[in-house]
DNA sequence: GAATCATATGAACAATCATTCATATGTCTT
DNA sequence: AAGACATATGAATGATTGTTCATATGATTC
Protein backbone atom coordinates (compact mmCIF):
# COMPACT_ATOMS: atom_id res chain seq x y z
CA UNK A 1 0.00 0.00 0.00
CA UNK A 2 2.62 2.43 0.93
CA UNK A 3 3.92 3.47 -2.50
CA UNK A 4 6.05 6.30 -0.77
CA UNK A 5 9.46 6.81 -1.97
CA UNK A 6 9.51 10.54 -0.98
CA UNK A 7 10.76 9.18 2.19
CA UNK A 8 13.65 7.57 1.40
CA UNK A 9 16.78 8.49 -0.46
CA UNK A 10 17.11 5.99 -2.90
CA UNK A 11 20.33 7.11 -4.28
CA UNK A 12 21.54 9.49 -1.61
CA UNK A 13 24.83 10.68 -3.79
CA UNK A 14 22.52 10.97 -6.87
CA UNK A 15 20.08 13.24 -5.20
CA UNK A 16 22.63 15.28 -2.93
CA UNK A 17 24.47 16.48 -6.23
CA UNK A 18 21.30 17.01 -7.75
CA UNK A 19 19.95 19.24 -5.37
CA UNK A 20 23.11 21.06 -5.17
CA UNK A 21 22.55 21.84 -8.53
CA UNK A 22 19.05 23.05 -8.08
CA UNK A 23 20.57 25.47 -4.89
CA UNK A 24 22.92 26.60 -7.55
CA UNK A 25 21.04 27.66 -10.09
CA UNK A 26 17.48 29.94 -10.59
CA UNK A 27 14.81 27.47 -11.79
CA UNK A 28 12.04 30.10 -11.34
CA UNK A 29 13.80 33.09 -13.25
CA UNK A 30 14.99 30.50 -15.94
CA UNK A 31 11.42 29.09 -16.22
CA UNK A 32 10.33 32.73 -16.23
CA UNK A 33 12.52 33.81 -19.14
CA UNK A 34 11.70 30.65 -21.18
CA UNK A 35 7.87 31.72 -20.69
CA UNK A 36 8.43 34.68 -22.78
CA UNK A 37 9.83 33.33 -25.03
CA UNK A 38 6.85 30.24 -25.70
CA UNK A 39 3.92 32.39 -26.56
CA UNK A 40 3.52 32.15 -30.52
CA UNK A 41 2.60 35.97 -30.60
CA UNK A 42 5.40 36.89 -28.60
CA UNK A 43 7.64 34.55 -30.86
CA UNK A 44 6.45 36.37 -33.88
CA UNK A 45 6.85 39.61 -32.46
CA UNK A 46 10.57 39.34 -31.72
CA UNK A 47 11.04 37.63 -34.83
CA UNK A 48 9.72 40.81 -37.00
CA UNK A 49 11.38 43.24 -34.99
CA UNK A 50 14.40 41.38 -35.07
CA UNK A 51 15.80 43.17 -38.43
CA UNK A 52 13.44 46.27 -38.78
CA UNK A 53 11.87 48.87 -36.11
CA UNK A 54 8.45 48.68 -36.59
CA UNK A 55 4.69 50.62 -35.20
CA UNK A 56 1.73 48.49 -33.27
CA UNK A 57 -0.14 48.80 -37.01
CA UNK A 58 2.55 47.50 -38.70
CA UNK A 59 3.01 44.38 -36.26
CA UNK A 60 -0.64 43.59 -36.38
CA UNK A 61 0.00 43.78 -40.04
CA UNK A 62 2.65 41.54 -40.28
CA UNK A 63 1.30 38.93 -37.66
CA UNK A 64 -2.41 39.53 -39.08
CA UNK A 65 -3.93 39.72 -35.78
CA UNK A 66 -6.11 42.00 -33.79
CA UNK A 67 -3.94 45.46 -32.43
CA UNK A 68 -5.39 44.70 -28.88
CA UNK A 69 -3.71 41.19 -28.76
CA UNK A 70 -0.57 42.87 -29.98
CA UNK A 71 -0.51 45.96 -27.75
CA UNK A 72 -1.13 43.28 -24.79
CA UNK A 73 1.65 41.23 -25.23
CA UNK A 74 3.86 44.36 -26.61
CA UNK A 75 3.15 45.40 -22.70
CA UNK A 76 4.38 41.91 -21.04
CA UNK A 77 7.53 42.58 -23.25
CA UNK A 78 8.34 45.68 -22.54
CA UNK A 79 7.79 44.79 -19.15
CA UNK A 80 10.61 42.30 -19.71
CA UNK A 81 12.98 45.21 -21.05
CA UNK A 82 12.69 42.81 -24.48
CA UNK A 83 11.34 45.68 -26.59
CA UNK A 84 11.70 49.46 -25.89
CA UNK A 85 9.61 51.92 -27.78
CA UNK A 86 10.05 55.77 -29.98
CA UNK A 87 6.66 57.72 -30.23
CA UNK A 88 6.85 59.61 -33.37
CA UNK A 89 3.81 61.54 -33.35
CA UNK A 90 0.51 59.18 -33.03
CA UNK A 91 2.38 56.27 -33.63
CA UNK A 92 4.94 54.30 -31.47
CA UNK A 93 7.76 52.72 -32.87
CA UNK A 94 9.23 49.64 -30.96
CA UNK A 95 12.30 47.79 -31.43
CA UNK A 96 14.22 44.82 -29.39
CA UNK A 97 16.21 46.01 -26.77
CA UNK A 98 19.59 44.45 -27.66
CA UNK A 99 21.55 45.79 -24.67
CA UNK A 100 19.19 43.77 -22.65
CA UNK A 101 18.92 41.01 -24.97
CA UNK A 102 19.59 37.54 -23.47
CA UNK A 103 22.25 35.89 -24.72
CA UNK A 104 19.94 32.43 -25.60
CA UNK A 105 17.46 35.30 -27.84
CA UNK A 106 20.51 36.94 -29.50
CA UNK A 107 21.44 33.45 -29.96
CA UNK A 108 18.40 32.13 -31.30
CA UNK A 109 18.02 34.86 -33.81
CA UNK A 110 21.27 34.73 -34.62
CA UNK A 111 20.76 30.85 -35.03
CA UNK A 112 17.47 31.90 -37.37
CA UNK A 113 19.40 34.38 -39.81
CA UNK A 114 22.11 31.61 -40.39
CA UNK A 115 19.23 29.16 -41.37
CA UNK A 116 17.87 31.66 -43.35
CA UNK A 117 21.41 32.47 -45.35
CA UNK A 118 21.97 28.83 -46.10
CA UNK B 1 -14.92 55.01 -35.89
CA UNK B 2 -12.48 53.06 -38.42
CA UNK B 3 -9.94 51.90 -35.87
CA UNK B 4 -8.44 49.78 -38.79
CA UNK B 5 -5.00 50.29 -39.59
CA UNK B 6 -4.79 46.64 -40.45
CA UNK B 7 -6.17 47.17 -44.22
CA UNK B 8 -3.86 49.80 -44.64
CA UNK B 9 -0.31 49.40 -44.89
CA UNK B 10 1.73 51.58 -42.64
CA UNK B 11 5.42 51.23 -43.35
CA UNK B 12 5.23 48.58 -46.72
CA UNK B 13 8.96 48.32 -46.89
CA UNK B 14 9.24 47.37 -43.16
CA UNK B 15 6.12 45.26 -43.01
CA UNK B 16 7.61 43.45 -46.13
CA UNK B 17 11.01 42.36 -44.21
CA UNK B 18 9.81 41.69 -41.15
CA UNK B 19 6.71 39.55 -43.12
CA UNK B 20 9.82 38.17 -45.13
CA UNK B 21 11.74 37.26 -41.67
CA UNK B 22 8.44 35.69 -40.36
CA UNK B 23 8.21 33.55 -43.31
CA UNK B 24 11.76 32.22 -43.19
CA UNK B 25 11.41 30.98 -39.64
CA UNK B 26 9.32 28.87 -37.76
CA UNK B 27 7.59 30.74 -34.73
CA UNK B 28 5.78 27.60 -33.89
CA UNK B 29 8.31 25.31 -33.81
CA UNK B 30 10.44 27.52 -31.34
CA UNK B 31 7.76 28.47 -29.31
CA UNK B 32 6.98 24.97 -28.95
CA UNK B 33 10.27 24.48 -28.00
CA UNK B 34 10.32 27.19 -25.25
CA UNK B 35 6.89 25.74 -24.10
CA UNK B 36 9.02 22.74 -22.97
CA UNK B 37 11.63 25.02 -21.11
CA UNK B 38 9.01 27.19 -19.68
CA UNK B 39 8.09 24.58 -16.74
CA UNK B 40 9.75 25.37 -13.80
CA UNK B 41 8.85 21.46 -12.78
CA UNK B 42 10.24 20.85 -16.35
CA UNK B 43 13.60 23.06 -16.01
CA UNK B 44 14.41 21.40 -12.52
CA UNK B 45 14.14 18.00 -13.73
CA UNK B 46 16.60 19.30 -16.69
CA UNK B 47 18.55 20.73 -14.06
CA UNK B 48 18.79 17.82 -11.54
CA UNK B 49 19.60 15.40 -14.36
CA UNK B 50 21.81 17.68 -15.92
CA UNK B 51 25.36 16.38 -14.05
CA UNK B 52 23.65 12.73 -12.94
CA UNK B 53 21.39 9.88 -13.62
CA UNK B 54 18.74 10.01 -11.82
CA UNK B 55 15.55 7.68 -11.19
CA UNK B 56 11.53 9.04 -11.25
CA UNK B 57 11.72 8.39 -7.03
CA UNK B 58 14.81 10.44 -7.04
CA UNK B 59 13.81 13.18 -8.63
CA UNK B 60 10.49 13.58 -7.06
CA UNK B 61 12.49 13.37 -3.46
CA UNK B 62 14.85 16.20 -4.96
CA UNK B 63 12.34 18.43 -6.55
CA UNK B 64 9.85 17.17 -3.22
CA UNK B 65 7.17 16.86 -5.66
CA UNK B 66 4.42 14.03 -5.85
CA UNK B 67 5.81 10.92 -7.99
CA UNK B 68 3.05 11.50 -10.49
CA UNK B 69 3.38 15.30 -11.32
CA UNK B 70 7.08 14.23 -12.00
CA UNK B 71 6.25 11.24 -14.14
CA UNK B 72 3.68 13.40 -15.77
CA UNK B 73 6.30 15.95 -16.94
CA UNK B 74 8.98 13.55 -17.63
CA UNK B 75 6.71 11.42 -20.08
CA UNK B 76 6.04 15.44 -21.78
CA UNK B 77 9.80 15.47 -21.91
CA UNK B 78 10.04 11.97 -23.26
CA UNK B 79 7.80 12.60 -26.01
CA UNK B 80 9.98 15.32 -27.11
CA UNK B 81 13.47 13.41 -26.96
CA UNK B 82 14.52 15.70 -23.99
CA UNK B 83 15.43 12.84 -21.94
CA UNK B 84 15.89 8.91 -22.09
CA UNK B 85 15.12 6.01 -20.05
CA UNK B 86 16.56 2.80 -18.90
CA UNK B 87 15.43 0.30 -16.80
CA UNK B 88 17.23 -1.44 -14.06
CA UNK B 89 14.72 -3.54 -12.36
CA UNK B 90 11.89 -2.00 -10.71
CA UNK B 91 13.36 0.99 -11.03
CA UNK B 92 13.52 3.44 -14.36
CA UNK B 93 16.79 5.79 -14.79
CA UNK B 94 16.76 8.78 -16.40
CA UNK B 95 19.41 10.95 -18.16
CA UNK B 96 19.40 13.63 -20.22
CA UNK B 97 19.50 12.57 -24.52
CA UNK B 98 22.53 14.81 -24.88
CA UNK B 99 22.87 13.74 -28.89
CA UNK B 100 19.15 15.53 -29.48
CA UNK B 101 20.05 18.26 -26.86
CA UNK B 102 19.57 21.67 -28.35
CA UNK B 103 22.11 24.04 -28.63
CA UNK B 104 20.02 26.27 -26.84
CA UNK B 105 19.20 23.77 -23.93
CA UNK B 106 23.31 22.63 -23.70
CA UNK B 107 23.88 26.45 -23.88
CA UNK B 108 21.96 27.18 -20.81
CA UNK B 109 23.00 24.20 -19.04
CA UNK B 110 26.64 25.49 -19.31
CA UNK B 111 25.91 29.01 -18.53
CA UNK B 112 24.65 27.85 -15.30
CA UNK B 113 27.78 25.67 -14.46
CA UNK B 114 29.98 28.32 -14.94
CA UNK B 115 28.14 30.66 -12.72
CA UNK B 116 28.51 28.11 -10.35
CA UNK B 117 32.07 28.07 -10.80
CA UNK B 118 32.51 31.70 -10.17
C1' DG C 1 -11.99 72.33 -29.42
C1' DA C 2 -14.02 68.55 -32.12
C1' DA C 3 -13.09 64.85 -34.88
C1' DT C 4 -9.88 61.36 -36.03
C1' DC C 5 -6.21 58.23 -35.63
C1' DA C 6 -2.82 55.14 -33.01
C1' DT C 7 -2.11 52.79 -28.99
C1' DA C 8 -3.23 51.05 -24.30
C1' DT C 9 -5.95 48.91 -20.91
C1' DG C 10 -9.71 46.50 -18.01
C1' DA C 11 -12.90 42.89 -17.65
C1' DA C 12 -14.83 38.64 -19.43
C1' DC C 13 -14.28 34.49 -21.63
C1' DA C 14 -11.82 30.68 -23.75
C1' DA C 15 -8.06 27.80 -24.13
C1' DT C 16 -3.94 25.63 -22.25
C1' DC C 17 -1.35 23.54 -18.81
C1' DA C 18 0.02 21.46 -14.27
C1' DT C 19 -1.21 18.84 -10.46
C1' DT C 20 -3.90 15.61 -7.93
C1' DC C 21 -6.17 11.29 -6.88
C1' DA C 22 -7.18 6.78 -8.09
C1' DT C 23 -5.75 3.01 -10.36
C1' DA C 24 -3.15 0.30 -13.84
C1' DT C 25 1.14 -1.95 -15.40
C1' DG C 26 5.33 -4.22 -14.92
C1' DT C 27 9.05 -6.14 -12.04
C1' DC C 28 11.00 -8.35 -8.16
C1' DT C 29 10.84 -11.34 -3.99
C1' DT C 30 9.30 -15.18 -1.38
C1' DA D 1 1.19 -16.97 -7.67
C1' DA D 2 0.75 -13.38 -4.01
C1' DG D 3 2.44 -9.28 -2.12
C1' DA D 4 5.22 -5.29 -2.37
C1' DC D 5 7.36 -1.77 -4.84
C1' DA D 6 8.40 1.63 -8.80
C1' DT D 7 6.51 3.92 -12.46
C1' DA D 8 2.76 5.28 -15.69
C1' DT D 9 -1.63 6.92 -16.96
C1' DG D 10 -6.69 8.71 -17.21
C1' DA D 11 -9.96 11.82 -15.58
C1' DA D 12 -11.04 15.77 -12.85
C1' DT D 13 -9.76 20.05 -10.91
C1' DG D 14 -7.37 24.24 -10.41
C1' DA D 15 -4.23 27.74 -12.12
C1' DT D 16 -2.30 30.43 -15.73
C1' DT D 17 -2.38 32.56 -20.08
C1' DG D 18 -4.16 34.55 -24.42
C1' DT D 19 -7.60 36.83 -26.94
C1' DT D 20 -11.59 39.61 -27.51
C1' DC D 21 -14.62 43.51 -26.99
C1' DA D 22 -15.40 47.87 -25.30
C1' DT D 23 -13.51 51.88 -23.99
C1' DA D 24 -9.85 55.09 -22.40
C1' DT D 25 -5.76 58.00 -23.34
C1' DG D 26 -2.83 60.89 -25.93
C1' DA D 27 -1.54 63.17 -30.25
C1' DT D 28 -2.70 65.29 -34.54
C1' DT D 29 -5.45 67.92 -37.90
C1' DC D 30 -9.01 71.06 -39.29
Amino acid sequence: MSNDCEEFVIHPDNVAHAKKTLEDSNPAELAGFFKLLAGETRIKILLALSEVELCVCDISTTLNAKQSAISHQLRYLRQHRLVKTRRDGKQIFYTLEREHLHPILAQTLAHMKEEEAS
